[in-house]
DNA sequence: GGTTAGCACTCGATGCATTTGAGTGCTAAC
DNA sequence: GTTAGCACTCAAATGCATCGAGTGCTAACC
């Protein structure tokens, strides 16, 4: 496929493109002329927009209605066309802003900032909790709760907390979880995650703790906590999505309430993000989550130092406006960093 | 106003309201008589259902239409016409089966709980986070992060975890901590958090302490712990409401969409009922928020033996299966209670 | 007097033909 | 290569007649 666009051919692309990002309508050729000066009669225009539809750029809905730009349209667009400039100062202003509220565990961090993606960007805004084992262990406690109960607590070093309720074979003291603590903490000191289970099995096989009784009871309790649980994910700002032209029709609707019930989905889309470059996007059917065929999506990954923590992003309809976007997704994601890190 | 309604008017109140909560469409009175074997004919049907409307049971939606109940006649089929069954073995079952994931914490356990409510009734799920004020305290823990930051972990008798982080105003050592951990887990235990705050209140402004630096910083720090912070909330199966016919329309989804974003609302609902019967039952425009004014929401409080904890609930259209949801909502607050509970 | 059959009337829903207008594609002239 | 001109297309809007479920009223019936 010849994809060599002339000069012209991507000035009238982009006219295109621009258009139906503020409109939503498909975009007819003498509103390309008219609307951005280029000095072209609107049938010289059709003759290019017609070579733009052969090549997959442009698709029309019907034979009289204008065109609208493809996926591969706006992929081009993000790709070569698309110039992002800086964030402005008052975004800026606004995300510190609105993080202003102090006292908060990291569950309550993660959830603002989903709210700050959304309400900035106008769109939905989503942040995948981190995965715990991206993490550097901190610190593990055990409080006996009624009965044979069991909580398990464990932090990391970036202050993430998670706890399970445990039902133990049998009584344990209160003097038993302080040993099973200490034991612990010492043995797994500045490990990740993933090291501390490497070395939760190792340790297992040692001569000395398998006669030990409550060292390999330990050693069971704290495994069962690691077991990673299903990635939370604060999704916010939902409505907004209500608001744009193209989804104002209940089948619709349905569709893309139904994509954000199952959470599982959009996490593993989010999750591919967490090794890739500063910010990622998704173009439309791009990412293979078939009911989302009318949305992107723009991510960018949060950590805390070196370990990357998780992915934060936007999700809006294909023609957002991704000039605009890109900017607040990156700094958020880089502000969250700052939050969570060691400063 | 005279609200006594003969025999044969309540069969056909309960004959238009049955129909309607099958149909969502207006009940004529030829679908009275054919539906239901009343031996009457439409006419006379005709005049009660007159009659009934005069006294505000039922309203037409225009001329030629039909009629539908009002939210006065949901009401008087909840309290006098509807006779609730036990719950039956399946859905006990079903429900049972449902929480059979083991090895979770307490938010887990409360997003499956609204999960539950939503997958069972077919209707919205939603759960209210305990209280932490309602719990027993159990245990405090500091966590010392990067810097100056402390990791603040409150557990609860019933295995409830509340944690923030806080920065510091100077450095601690962990022997500070450790020192800081053992006063108050010893000062505090046994009490209700409510007595909790009060004593902590009271403790500050003993003599021996207001001398001691390390103790008044730890009990600064707890205190700024307790905050109550903003209920959460669990929200499950918003989808379900859009297979309801009378909301298959853009302008009303919008409503209520935005209604579930803004949960302190729904809180605030859903916290009346902390002190309430068992079961609760807000129809339609009783429940003072406007936007939900074609909704009815069924609740239950769930405790952890004498405590109440919080409160969980369905949502659903004023015109619900109220039959079959009433004891579905009962037996999983039951059910919850039992699996937060001492056993 | 309560009940019912009969009938005129109402009014949204449905279907169909017509019009409108934005937009295209093609051709011929510039 | 560009453009004016024109026939053509097609969704959307408009108007209009029809349909039918349902009502309210009246007069007859038991």
């Amino acid at each position: 496929m010849n994809d060599n666009l002339s000069e012209r051919s991507r000035q009238i692309l982009e006219a295109v493109i621009d258009d139906y990002i503020r409109t939503a309508e498909p975009v007819g050729s003498r509103t390309v002329t008219r609307r951005h000066g280029l000095a072209l009669s609107p049938a010289t225009v059709r003759n290019v927009m017609s070579d733009l539809e052969e090549m997959g750029f442009l698709s029309s809905p019907h034979t009289s209605a204008g065109r609208v730009p493809t996926d591969k349209a706006f992929r081009f667009y993000v790709d070569s066309l698309l110039h992002v400039p800086a964030i402005t100062e008052n975004q800026q202003e606004e995300i510190r802003r609105q993080y202003q509220v102090p006292g908060r565990d990291v569950g309550e961090i993660l959830k603002e900032t989903s709210k700050i993606l959304s309400s900035i960007s106008n769109y939905i805004g989503i942040v995948v909790a981190p995965r715990f084992a991206a993490n550097v262990f901190r610190q593990i406690e055990f409080v006996k709760l009624f009965g044979r109960r069991i909580l398990v607590i464990l932090v990391s070093e970036s202050g993430i907390v998670q706890n399970r309720v445990i039902e133990a074979e049998e009584d344990l003291s209160t003097e038993d979880l302080v040993r099973m603590t200490n034991y612990l903490n010492e043995l797994l000191h500045g490990l990740t995650i993933a090291e501390v289970k490497a070395r939760i099995v190792r340790e297992m096989q040692d001569e000395k703790v398998r006669y030990d009784k409550l060292l390999s009871r330990a050693l069971k309790l704290s495994e069962v906590t690691l077991e990673e649980s299903a990635a939370d994910v604060f999704i916010e700002g939902q409505v907004n999505i209500l608001e744009q032209p193209e989804f104002a029709d209940v089948e619709r609707m349905k569709e893309i309430f139904h994509t954000f019930e199952e959470k599982s989905q959009l996490i593993n889309l989010l999750d591919c993000c967490m090794k890739a470059d500063r910010v990622n996007i998704f173009i439309g059917a791009e990412n293979f989550l078939s009911r989302m065929n009318q949305m992107s999506v723009i991510t960018a990954s949060y950590a805390s130092g070196p370990n990357t923590l998780g992915v934060l992003g936007v999700i809006g309809p294909t023609r957002m406006g991704y000039d605009r976007v890109i900017p607040i997704v990156d700094y958020t994601a880089r502000m969250l960093s700052e939050l969570l890190g060691r400063e």
